[in-house]
RNA sequence: GGGCGAUUAGCUCAAUUGGCUAGAGCACUUGCCUUACAAGCAAGGGGUCAUAGGUUCGAGUCCUAUAUCGCCCA
């Protein structure tokens, strides 16, 4: 008996060179091959300035497992991989970077600005790919892809130009959500929503020609005063009735302001009256444009007032609020000041107050879009897991709002539109136009503004794929089979890809969609950078092992819920980890043979523990494949942990322990090896997608030491590598129901031995005696088990039988149909013993009061299902029977 | 304001869609360095399923309120 492996577990001596292994083999690698069903899954590219978090991990481990346990199952598998530009947050990392040298973007310009930016993506770009290759994730890392890669950009460009043509892009002047940091705008899901504890200022604006009269207009924003140009009531608002049509002037500006009336106006809202700034809100523009008002712009991109702000030109917007406030209470324009909580916009990227601004920027006409993916969910070409975020993702198409794709920074895809310096005609290409399409004027300029960073991103499943050029990946990979993603962005990104994919490919990009939880800390919060509550996946791996993250992460993973995590639950994966590795030990100790001979085993040299365990392995594998097929991971992974720990090693390797040390024959000694590798391998492979890297080191062991010691364990072990085996399939033959109802009996009674002797402290050494005393209609035959029970129990005398009696001095337990009694003369403790036995009795009798209550119901027997009366009432004379024998042996007792 | 989710053992979560005495991991108690594993083994203890109504023969599960927490949208 040796082995090379150690008495524990170290998972950094394996991980990397099973990675390396695969990579070599291109293990991960897939070609388009129409004699093979593809699989595909597009990952969700991580930003390109990201380190990998929980949140990647996490979303990465679920595709892997995926994507493995596919591949094995004999598709075509294909991870495609990649990384986003992230517009603004890269920018905004150079920006930084670039500020630590005193440089300023201005001062670089554009284009030096965008090289500077290249050099940052070539020297730090791929740390979260290596980092997504620590984790164990199996892509295709030859068809790794960047959104801003020449074949990426060219599809970008062929989409805009489509969408142009077809009249689903336009420009316009509009307010947009402006960052004022970032000096860009935003699409609306960009803006995060926060409650904040704010002011409701009551400002006088006077009549013009009554001066000592005052309407009072109530605003969150006072000033946005500046920008003015009406105050509007609601046309049956009784109050204000009389003074539509009058005219204002706007406090310390001195602007006329007419008082319009428009329904949109929320008379119970402050005062009911509101100041209209159409430059500088939503509504305000919208009423503006009802009313035929020239809007004012009173900011600067900055965030700075501009010249229309007067006096205040120059200041900052918050600045700007105190010290105009100021005034107007010095003015005694101020009529009073009550607290209001209301919601304000932050940019999702910096987190600063986004400002409502108007300007002009490009759009995409999304109703058309939205309608046909609408329709998509609702037909079921798109489906969710868990399917409740259809409805999150629908109400957001039902009111998706144009977007907005135009942004003010320099780092993306540059919008394809050209100016005529000349006459003013845009012209929109895909190729840099040399003349104008209308006065054939050569001087043309491009649009600055570069696509919203999303805008590719939605083209994802097929630019990665090669589109615009009809490529074989293209034809064979799209649609992709599954995607894989955070709850937080079913608008960002997946509604985008099914508008998009249906739009330009006239097919959704996916039929399934998986939506999983966020990773939160113990305290359920996010975990976040500034919070410093974050978990560095890398430094768990360190720890505890790649195989006991993912394991551990599996198992939190119940389905669509957020997952709370604190380092100390990795202990659990890295224990099944270590409890993995050490049945290996045990096994490729046992296997090795001084003189190994290859036999003929047939299903009849079995013994009991043997068809039991193979059916049981068949039970868990049927179980896995099922909840793999439903997304149920964390199911999945209870079911093959419980089968591992305690089914195979807890009993099977502790069953056949004499078989193998004292063997009572060669062959059957032989019959035990062929089943104990035959259950590990598929035990392996089942666990393969779950903990790659251990699963493979083990394999390729268990591989050479079947094949030195001639073991046929009748599995195919040709492939190179685990990873590369194929998926068990259920084996009917091998399902066993009764061996499996059997073994729960023998395990009660083995069971109950040993808790006498833990309650009557009895060493597990010392060997008993026992009784098995069976009512007439057990339908078990247990005879045939004694030796099992003997060797599990520690029994040396084993006497089983119908109706035997219980011997002097004996402890009892009784279980159900069979009594086990174990003579302890000189031993027992009858006051323990009395103990226990009225515990078991209180146990009876309160269960039968429950099964009565329910057969006593006239009720019950007339409506409930005959087979639950039946099971019902074979209950309660079971428990009778039970009650009558333990009764028995208390009065025994004295 | 609207929507969604959660509330089950000390902690973190399950419970096959309404039917055996509600399960697991961690933690806890007791005994074990038994030759694969002390990151382990064996045996235990621990739950008025948030609250209040309702439907039902039967509710952790379905319905209606309420409370608390979280997320999303406006």
């Amino acid at each position: 008996m040796q082995t090379s492996l150690s008495p524990q577990y170290n998972p950094k001596e394996i991980e990397d060179k099973w990675y390396h292994f695969w990579e070599n083999e291109g293990s991960f690698h897939s070609v388009p091959d129409t004699s093979k069903e593809p699989y595909t899954i597009v990952i969700p590219p991580p930003n390109v300035t990201g380190v990998l978090h929980m949140g990647h991990a996490l979303n990465n481990i679920l595709q892997d497992i995926v994507i493995r346990w596919r591949r094995m199952q004999g598709y075509n598998a294909l991870w495609m991989p990649g990384t986003d530009h992230a517009g603004i947050a890269t920018q905004n990392v150079v920006e930084r970077e670039l500020a630590t040298k005193r440089i300023k973007r201005d001062e670089l310009g554009r284009e030096r600005f965008v090289e500077e930016v290249w050099k940052w993506k070539h020297k730090y770009g791929s740390t979260i790919i290596q980092q997504l290759k620590k984790l164990g994730s199996s892509c295709d890392w030859a068809r790794e892809r960047f959104t801003m890669d020449e074949g990426l950009s060219a599809a970008v460009k062929e989409t805009f130009v489509r969408l142009y043509k077809r009249g689903l892009i336009y420009k316009g002047t509009y307010i947009i959500n402006w960052c004022p940091r970032c000096r860009t705008a935003l699409a609306d899901d960009e803006v995060e929503h926060e409650e904040h504890e704010g002011h409701l200022w009551h400002i006088k604006y006077p009549f013009k020609d009554a001066p000592h009269l005052f309407l009072i207009v109530a605003t969150t924003r006072p000033e946005t005063l500046l920008g003015d140009v009406a105050v509007a009531v609601n046309p049956r608002d009784d109050r204000y009735k009389d003074m539509i049509g009058e005219t204002l002037t706007l406090p310390i500006v001195g602007r006329e302001l007419p008082v319009i009336a428009d329904e949109f106006v929320d008379p119970s809202f402050g005062t009911g009256a509101v100041k209209v700034t159409p430059a500088h809100d939503p509504n305000d523009f919208e009423m503006g444009k009802r009313h035929n008002l020239t809007p004012v712009v009173i900011m600067q991109e900055n965030g700075v007032m501009n010249e229309c702000a007067g006096d205040y030109e120059g200041m900052d917007r918050f600045e700007c609020r105190d010290a105009l406030v100021e005034e107007l209470k010095l003015k005694k324009f101020i009529e009073m000041v009550t607290p209001h909580q209301h919601s304000v916009g932050h940019c999702y990227r910096c987190h600063c107050v986004i400002e409502p601004y108007l300007s002009e920027q490009w759009f995409i006409r999304m109703r058309p879009l939205a309608d046909a993916a609408i329709k998509a969910s609702q037909n079921k070409s798109v489906i969710f897991f868990p399917e409740r975020w259809e409805k999150i993702y629908l109400s957001w198409l039902e009111n998706v709002r144009d977007w907005c794709i135009s942004r003010q920074i320099w780092w993306g895809h540059r919008i394809p539109a050209w100016y005529c310096q000349d006459c003013g005609e845009v012209t929109v290409a895909g190729d840099t136009p040399v003349k104008c399409s209308k006065c054939s004027g050569v001087t043309l300029k491009q649009d600055e503004d570069v696509l919203d960073t999303w805008f590719s991103s939605a083209l994802w499943p097929f630019s990665t794929m090669g589109w615009p050029a009809e490529t074989p990946e293209l034809r064979y990979y799209y649609p992709t089979s599954t995607l894989v993603t955070d709850r937080g962005i079913i608008y960002f990104w997946v509604a985008r890809m099914v508008m998009m994919g249906l739009e330009i490919m006239n097919h959704v990009p996916f039929t399934n969609v998986y939506i999983h939880g966020t990773i939160l800390d113990e305290q359920g919060r996010k975990m976040s950078k500034s919070l410093g509550n974050g978990i560095d996946p890398l430094l768990m791996i360190d720890q505890y092992g790649a195989d006991a993250l993912r394991f551990s992460i599996i198992v939190l993973t119940t389905e669509g819920q957020d997952i709370k995590l604190s380092e100390s639950r990795f202990e659990m994966g890295r224990n099944f980890s270590n409890k993995l590795w050490n049945a290996a030990r045990f096994i490729l100790m046992n296997l090795e043979e001084e003189h190994p001979q290859e036999m003929n085993i047939e299903s009849i040299d079995y013994q009991f523990e043997d068809t039991w365990i193979l059916s049981r392995l068949t039970t868990t594998v049927k179980a896995c494949t099922l909840y793999l097929e439903q997304f149920k991971f964390n199911d999945a992974a209870m079911k093959i942990y419980d089968f591992m720990w305690h089914s195979f090693c807890d009993w099977y390797l502790e069953i056949i322990k004499t078989r193998l040390y004292n063997p009572v024959s060669h062959k059957d000694k032989k019959v035990a090896q062929t089943i104990l590798a035959k259950v590990f391998h598929q035990m392996l492979q089942v666990l393969h997608p779950f903990v790659p890297f251990i699963t493979e080191e083990l394999w390729h062991h268990l591989k050479s030491t079947v094949v030195k010691n001639r073991i046929n364990i009748h599995e195919n072990m040709h492939s190179k590598c685990i990873m590369g085996s194929f998926w068990p399939k259920v084996d009917k033959r091998y399902e066993d129901p009764s061996a499996e109802e059997i073994m729960i009996i023998l395990q009660d009674i083995i069971r109950a031995i040993r808790n006498i002797r833990s309650k009557m402290n009895i060493r597990d050494k010392q060997m008993l005696s026992t009784v098995i005393s069976l009512s007439e209609d057990v339908k078990y035959e247990l005879s045939g088990h004694s030796d099992l029970l003997k060797r599990m129990a520690n029994i040396d005398h084993l006497e089983i039988g119908v109706n035997l009696t219980k011997p002097a001095n004996a402890a009892c337990e009784v279980l159900g149909k069979i009594q086990a009694f174990v003579p302890l003369t000189g031993i027992i403790d009858p006051v323990t013993e009395k103990e226990r036995q009225t515990k078991h009795l209180k146990q009876l009798e309160d269960h039968l009061m429950v099964v009565r209550g329910k057969l006593e119901n006239k009720n019950f027997a007339v409506r409930a299902p005959a087979h639950v009366v039946a099971m019902e009432q074979n209950r309660e004379k079971e428990l009778l029977e039970q009650i009558t024998k333990v009764k028995l042996i208390l009065n025994d007792l004295g």
